[in-house]
DNA sequence: TCGAACACGTGAAAC
DNA sequence: TGTTTCACGTGTTCG
């Protein structure tokens, strides 16, 4: 039933005998621990009880520490799917490097909804997104944040058909009566180098010139529009 | 220089004398190797070298082994920002944690952008979202995709305005041609009870029955706006 | 036979 | 004090 504590019995007169150094079974490098050597008499069983006790708690709380940590590993196997005998060392590799991409990859998502939604302040960017030289068109992300108004996009759209720009993509995001558009376009190579960011820049103040100017006719007494006061709704949640 | 190739002679000798079991320190249970026993003689001396080189080998890539885990549970206690004093279970126990919680947090940010974007067939939803019982509104999530057309969110604001409904937040994403649109809009409890759900829902069922009759017109030889060209403009990336 | 990976029992140190 | 955690060297198994 208890195979080991036999062999515990003997390793305990091996220890009192002093044999193989301080006690471990291989190496050592020890100094302390030389036992008082009673080597028979009647202290000596209880000395030994004591000790054998001491030594099983020992063992069973460490095979217990060992569960502990395994049972964490295997659940590490389960949640990254993994195969049940990938070794210990590569499981934990996988795992650091599944925690940084998921830390990274939340981290861009964060970023990237916070750029996403509408400042207090105006803003125009275009930034020079990368080239697809095969067919010949640069791409370029424009961002532009502004007070809202209703005619904006499509008035988005005329300016990027007089550059001659195809949109890949466009997201806006409205909030308290402010908007944030940002739009992915597609310029051709043969009609426009990289300068033509400046175009597309110039483009967007005059849109927010022009939203501006409708601001101030509106505010000075100028009936407004159904849909500006729709898009008055708007309020901050 | 090499403290431990005292200590393992002295070991190999306690093996080859069938001290303590089958050569471990502790329990053992084990059944093979026992050894040729050869007490004394010229070929012990080979025997045992090889033995030695054996377990020296053994013995340092065990401990390389352990390196490779510690320092890949070292690189965790870093990405966790954990002392360096964590407990290996509790550190491991906080890694599957954090990778549970990380990976539910991507899935709903992916299954929300999901949702945010457009779809092929045209869709209508609204959902009772919460109340805000002390200031007497009721929120409903509303969410409206279809093919793209530049009056679409001043007409949403419209319907919006007569059903006497604030919206608390709004985004549109449009891409290859269709768009989406999700609303959060707060309705009066004194005008509104639950079930003017409904309404919102009829008038969004107008909205794209008006964009159907539209897209026919113009599809029937009519001309068509700047503007729908210019949204045709959008395609897939 | 050899190497890699694991569980085990131990000594030592921290608290 | 005893309890807990760690590193170590070992025996064993698998490819």
């Amino acid at each position: 039933m208890q195979p080991e504590s036999s062999d515990q019995m003997l390793y305990s007169f091996l220890s009192g005998n002093q044999i193989s150094g301080g006690g471990l079974c291989g190496s050592s490098s020890s100094t302390s621990s030389y036992y008082p050597l009673a080597i028979s008499g009647i202290g000596e069983t209880m000395a030994q009880d004591r000790a054998l006790a001491a030594l099983r708690n020992h063992k069973e709380a460490e095979r217990r520490r060992r569960e502990r940590i395994n049972s964490h590993l295997n659940k590490l196997r389960n949640v990254l799917s993994c195969n049940s005998k990938t070794d210990k060392a590569t499981l934990l590799a996988k795992v650091v490097q599944r925690v940084k991409e998921l830390k990274q990859q939340t981290l861009e998502i964060s970023e990237s909804d916070q750029t996403l939604l509408p400042s207090e302040t105006d803003e125009i960017s275009v930034l020079h997104y990368g080239d697809y030289s095969n067919d010949g068109h640069i791409i370029f992300k424009a961002s532009l944040c502004c007070d809202d108004r209703s005619d904006l996009l499509p008035d988005l759209m005329e300016i990027l058909k007089s550059l001659h720009m195809k949109t890949l993509r466009a997201e806006m995001v409205t909030l308290g009566g402010r908007t944030r558009s940002v739009l992915v376009v597609a310029a051709d190579k043969e009609m426009h180098g990289v300068e033509s960011v400046h175009f597309l820049q110039n483009a967007l103040k005059s849109l927010l010139e022009r939203s501006s100017k409708l601001l101030m006719e509106r505010s000075s007494g100028g009936e407004r529009s159904k849909r500006r006061r729709a898009l008055d709704q708007i309020i901050m949640v």
